[in-house]
DNA sequence: CATTTACATTTGTATATACAATTATTGTAA
DNA sequence: TTACAATAATTGTATATACAAATGTAAATG
């Protein structure tokens, strides 16, 4: 992926600046790739990203702040990203006894089930995107990825 | 930045997908820091990204399709974004003589103007986004992001 | 030269997201 | 124990974005 080429640009682009612009045509790429494969299960990534979230609670139910603290995403509306897990049945929501400000939200049967697919079609699409990256330079990109 | 602190996780994640959540991480800080520096512009990152391709321009007037194709982040409506910009002024739009399908679109003095502050915001955003980073650093960082 | 096809943009509509205001519940201090 | 502040979630509203359909213009074809 070359940037000057596919933003169509012939001037020299200063060094931060053309990594910043890098970076986001790495980003759309990504994006891309990863709504391609969760199409098909009909759940957008955040969707995907709380059924995982609620999966890592083994049974114990989650809160809406828990929710938005773990996502990586983080967006403010998930009530309303939760209510799409409701409708499709893949959550469960009540409120907590114990203190009745809180919500109790956990995954279902079905919600599992599906889950196993999507891990599936995002570890396809994740190799995709990692093909051409070897052990060594991912954990190069992990090292830079960690000055920011 | 430390993902498994980030999204408060103490499993283990593979390096694939460690390395697709760790960028999705990035991705969010940096979207904050330029949405932050842009803000008392009172522009997107998508509006002054078409300002910048107006300018490169220099005076050529740039139809619509010009405008999608070297936009860093392709979206389905170039018409509206650029409605955005008519409006504050800082964008002319007229319909081109001979070819009365098209559009012709370019930059108003004003645009140039408030485009300089804009760079400046944008070039200091920059600079706090990859302040961690040595010269050799940012190389490697475009040379892996060539890989995706 | 009438008809079809292709092109460039615009509009409609559904969904997503950001941000502020509101509701409901609990905790706390006079 | 009443009043006030803090917490947790929800709702309203404005804006953004994706995708498809529609509009208007030009080119090509018979």
């Amino acid at each position: 992926m070359n940037v000057e080429e596919v933003i169509k640009t012939d001037r020299s682009i200063p060094l931060k600046s053309r990594t910043i612009i890098h970076f986001m045509l790495v980003n759309n790429k990504i994006n891309e790739e990863i709504s391609m494969a969760l199409k098909p299960c009909d759940v957008s990534v955040q969707q995907f990203n709380v059924l995982r979230i609620l999966r890592g609670q083994k049974g114990k139910p989650a809160n809406l702040s828990t929710l938005n603290e773990r996502m990586v995403t983080k967006m403010s509306n998930t009530t309303r990203l939760v209510d799409k897990l409701l409708a499709k049945g893949y959550a469960d929501r009540k409120t907590c006894p114990s203190n009745r400000r809180k919500v109790e939200i956990t995954i279902t049967k079905l919600g599992e089930v599906e889950l196993k697919k999507m891990d599936l079609a995002m570890n396809q699409a994740e190799r995709r995107i990692l093909q051409n990256f070897d052990q060594k330079e991912l954990e190069q990109l992990n090292i830079l990825f960690n000055k920011f």
